[in-house]
DNA sequence: AGTATTTTTAAGATTTATTTAAGGTAGTCA
DNA sequence: TGACTACCTTAAATAAATCTTAAAAATACT
């Protein structure tokens, strides 16, 4: 998940990117309208925190003409009390919620939550290759009428592995993706899990198979 | 589809207002309980958003009088967070739905829909699920001819977990829809809550239970 | 005000996930 | 072949999430 700050009080923006990574997120903060633009338009930002007050251009203009462009990436307005009556026209913009200065962090997390998860209900529940279904709901993960619940890392690694079939994925990269960048998991942590799928794919009975690639990664494939 | 406004904050009032005549909808706004009721009593709208704290003629009031005047326009109230106690009053006194401050502007055009979606019917008293049935004027639990009466918190977790059956909800969820967006409350508090409720299911001897989807969440199943 | 009820807090018990570590297997290459 | 390395498997140790309970605090009721 990654965050776009976009505040001209550069202490209050470095101050909530700081909050936000220590959070779980990612964030960056920029202290203009128009570098928020350029940044917006990169598309990989899954939520905006927009100050309604900025310099060059302001945080409504920065809405509305994201908006037009068809980027629907969500926004969170911060405006401070003065600035009541932009609400007004922020929501009319396209802005999907409204936070007043002064906030409280626990407060601004939970509102990214909730943006958060209102994503997520749009996306497709299962992930399919061959006989294979895993379910992001209830992380199970099916094959015909057998179904069999995963743990955490378990799920996050087959998501990875049906999101990129017969690919191989380097350790290295497996082991930053589930465990974080600066992780102190060495392969042997990976190996493990590998494992441990590899006996429930067993147990299910599925065509398919984690196949080793000496040296470089596992790729998940079909049998034989 | 035209919806009333009844909201002393002017500035929200006339916001929500814009939001949802962007949306498709008329609405008009009236910022007191007195001038609410006299627009109510035309007959025309639709749905009716209901502050619960209004000067002159508070939010109940109005609520108890249209009903005792047979006057079914489904009501959805809004309250701040230290008028929760009222939710309980409210939804005796007929309320249709109830939606804490501050909400973000997509649950609100969610509610409604769902409102409008169910028709102009005075919305049904009961939630089911397969044994179980919840009636929102009692804020009873029943199974068979066993019942048991449940306290604010415990009704509004198990009726989302009756609008939600079979999928799992997530503890931020759940803490955000029942303890509010900007709660304080942590998971313990959400954990204490299902203890409280799986005994209750327990004590009426349901074949439902709640389970645990570790690491992610909650959901309302069938035993075995 | 006094009692009952609901909600929060806190701590210990329990369950489950994750890491660690050690010994085994199997490719690779001189 | 034999030494080396990468990889596998398993069990035990550790850590983390969750459950349960009781008591304190807040709130509603009479």
């Amino acid at each position: 998940m990654r965050l776009l700050i976009i505040e001209d009080e550069t202490a209050l923006a470095d101050a909530l990117a700081e909050i936000l990574k220590q959070n779980g997120y990612l964030a960056d903060a920029v202290y203009n309208g128009l570098d928020g633009l350029a940044y917006i338009r990169t598309g990989v930002y899954d939520l905006i925190l927009l100050d309604i007050m900025l310099p060059g251009m302001d945080g409504l203009s920065v809405l509305k003409t994201i908006r037009r462009e068809r980027i629907f990436t969500p926004v969170i307005l911060l405006s401070a009390k003065s600035e009541l009556s932009d609400i007004v026209n922020g929501l009319d913009a396209g802005s999907d919620d409204y936070l007043p200065k002064p906030f409280s962090t626990t407060e601004l997390l939970a509102r990214i939550r909730a943006i958060a998860r209102r994503g997520q209900q749009y996306s497709e529940d299962s992930l399919d290759f061959e006989d294979l279904s895993l379910s992001k709901n209830t992380m199970e993960l099916r094959c015909g009428k057998n179904s069999i619940k995963l743990g955490l890392k378990e799920f996050q690694l087959m998501e990875l592995f049906l999101r990129n079939s017969h690919q191989v994925l380097s350790k290295d990269l497996l082991l930053s993706k589930v465990w974080g960048l600066d992780a102190e998991a060495d392969y042997n942590n990976l190996e493990v899990y590998i494992s441990f799928l590899r006996q429930k794919l067993n147990n299910l009975g599925t065509k398919t198979c984690i196949r080793t690639n000496r040296g470089v990664g596992y790729s998940l494939e079909v049998n034989e």
